[in-house]
RNA sequence: CGGGACGUGGCGCAGCCUGGUAGCGCACGCGCUUUGGGAGCGCGGGGUCGUCAGUUCGAAUCUGACCGUCCCGACCA
């Protein structure tokens, strides 16, 4: 293909908007384009990268006996009103000319238990597994980082359904034997971490995640590599300082005092030896304010909390504060609160062991040595945030958090769509029971993203072989440069490899320049020196100093042999 | 939702404070020269300055509203 031919919109100068270094590179090397907030168009370039991943995706699907099949975006509301997951903020909604209410699927565990519950009768049927490439909508608050977050997306997602617990957790272990085996083929760095369920309910599930600087999630790994954990569900030891005999509780005066910084300064004290005290407000309808308590040099992680509620929440103002506690923020605790002043005590388990500075509930106040169990209790669950250099659980091994891309993520989720959507099948004994569901999803376009934060340089993108849009890419330097050009596109063709011989009438700076940024991995270069020895340049891109002279006549069986093409 | 920044040819920007007929670089078209790492010269095309309203003899520039885009936050008690 001669690149005079094909849209190569490259540019100069980085987007002004763009942060992200895929989003950067990726626009500037004509791959996507901007349409929206969140809204993106693939142009051909980035189009053929796209399809190479999904086409990948798509064999490991097929490998593991998954059947590709699509359904539509626009779903009767009726529909998500079964699962009641038509309550989701982010699930865009509209009306037809009729005033029918309509939904865009932001995914679609609905309309497979729909098509489940229609079509399989028998044990005989399952399992099965179901996947598609489809687009979803999803009303984000905030669109961000070129395609690392957008409001419309194409997913592979695909579903299991078997007849129980055993089936799936057959079904949900071949899909994570594909999935590592799609993203290793991509050429991507990962991590398979354990995960939060989320809003899908359900009992297990896993993450892929690509570490990269520019990921929203966080990730905590053990040196060892025994513990992977997004840090939404992770778990650690934490240090236990020396708390010294216990004694009587009473109250120290703390003028000022508000923090935990200035409290444990004042007193003398480790922070460790502190309790602090979270108060939010539940978002449900029951009302009332959250006490939740971790120690003083712990953060209490937001998800971790709103599940221990069961509501997402939002933190109290000074006066909800002053008004339930009587007392000014910056003094409140646990100890002495009256039946129904607050609506629950949480209680961080690392509390559980030894004495703490905590609020007295008087402004200026505060108490010296509180012990669980003894002078404030509360329902005891893990809302701590870990922290780096906590050690693991099991192993003791030293934790670090990265910061990691969500490219992929497998769910078990049990019997919950099924119930809701009356898909059940005819055992052997001719007794009616719920189909068991998993659902696995990859985000084909932040994948691709991920690859670009993981493979550039300061010229541009460094494509794996697999997902690169073009094999090879040619420059031709002169009028013969150009006829031995197309005489090994052919033969390179013929070999089933895609060629851009680029042909431009630009200085030779100016297309290297292109193909850096472009980011094809093999590239040939012919020029003066097959005039003056009948020789071409081939090099890696990115790769430092790789570079061959091969005769004209040979190089692409040199190209095609040295670098291993399949 | 809260906060901040920015909207001027395709891209990157200046002009705005101090109102007076819109400019630079790149890209683009034509011609000549040039051709192994972002070439040179010459000529040329392209912008109702985000939208609407207001102030004014006159608005890219001042005022207001709206729209759009990006970033931070919506943990740090």
């Amino acid at each position: 293909m001669r690149a005079s031919r094909l849209l190569l919109p490259t540019l100069r100068d980085d987007p002004a908007d763009a942060v992200a270094a895929s989003h950067r590179l990726l626009v500037r090397a004509g791959y996507v384009r901007q349409v929206g907030s969140g809204l993106w168009s693939f142009m051909p370039l980035g189009y053929r990268t796209l399809t190479r991943t999904m086409q990948v995706i798509r064999e490991e699907m097929d490998a593991i006996g998954c059947q590709e099949l699509l359904m539509p975006v626009l779903h009767p509301e009726d529909l998500w009103r079964q699962t009641g997951r038509n309550a989701i903020p982010e699930l865009f909604k509209l009306q037809d000319r009729k005033g029918s209410e309509l939904v865009l699927a932001m995914t679609h565990e609905e309309t497979i238990a729909l098509h489940a519950a229609a079509e399989i009768r028998s044990y005989r049927d399952l399992p099965q597994c179901w996947y598609q490439f489809q687009t979803k909508e999803r009303d984000e608050p905030r669109p961000q980082g070129g395609l690392l977050r957008t409001r419309e997306f194409i997913m592979k997602d695909a579903y299991s359904l078997d007849r129980d617990p055993e089936g799936l957790q057959a079904s949900y272990d071949a899909q994570a034997g594909a999935y590592r085996r799609i993203f290793e083929r991509l050429g991507l760095r990962f991590y398979e971490v354990e995960s939060d369920v989320g809003m899908m309910g359900g009992s297990a599930a896993m993450e892929y995640m690509a570490p990269s600087p520019a990921g929203e999630d966080r990730i905590a790994l053990s040196e060892d590599g025994s513990y992977a954990a997004n840090v939404e569900l992770a778990v650690s030891r934490a240090s236990v300082p020396d708390f010294g005999p216990s004694e009587p509780i009473r109250e120290i005066e703390t003028p000022g005092i508000t923090t935990i910084e200035q409290l444990a300064a004042y007193v003398g004290r480790d922070p460790r030896l502190t309790a602090k005290s979270v108060i939010v407000v539940p978002e449900d309808d029951r009302g009332g304010i959250v006490l939740a308590l971790v120690r003083g040099d712990h953060r209490a992680h937001d998800l971790k909390l709103a599940r221990a509620i069961g509501a997402p929440f939002r933190p109290a103002t000074p006066e909800e504060i002053r008004a339930t506690f009587g007392a000014e923020p910056g003094s409140i605790g646990a100890v002495g609160l009256k039946e129904g002043q607050v609506r629950e005590v949480i209680v961080d388990p690392v509390l559980t062991e030894g004495a703490y500075l905590t609020g007295a509930n008087r402004t200026d106040w505060h108490l010296h040595g509180a012990e669980f169990g003894r002078d404030f209790t509360g329902r005891v669950v893990d809302i701590r945030h870990v922290e780096e250099g906590e050690l693991s659980v099991e192993t003791g091994s030293p934790l670090r958090i990265e910061p990691a891309i969500e490219v992929g993520n497998i769910f078990q989720l049990g019997t919950r769509y099924a119930e809701a959507l009356g898909a059940t099948y005819l055992d052997e004994s001719g007794t009616e029971q719920l189909i068991w569901m998993g659902s696995y999803g990859i985000g084909p376009a932040r994948t691709v993203a991920a690859i670009a934060e993981q493979c550039h340089d300061d010229a541009g993108l460094v494509w794996p072989p697999t997902v690169a849009p073009y094999d090879v890419w040619i420059t031709p330097i002169g009028e013969a440069a150009l006829a031995a050009a197309d005489a090994m596109d052919a033969e390179l063709a013929e070999q089933g490899l895609s060629v851009v011989v680029d042909d431009r009438d630009l200085s030779p700076g100016v297309r290297f320049a292109d193909a850096d940024l472009i980011g094809v991995p093999l590239r040939i270069t012919i020029g003066k020196r097959l005039e003056k020895d009948g020789v071409v340049t081939i090099r890696r891109r990115g790769v430092e100093g790789d570079q061959d002279l091969a005769p004209v006549d040979a190089a692409a069986a040199v190209l095609r042999d040295a670098r291993g093409i399949a």
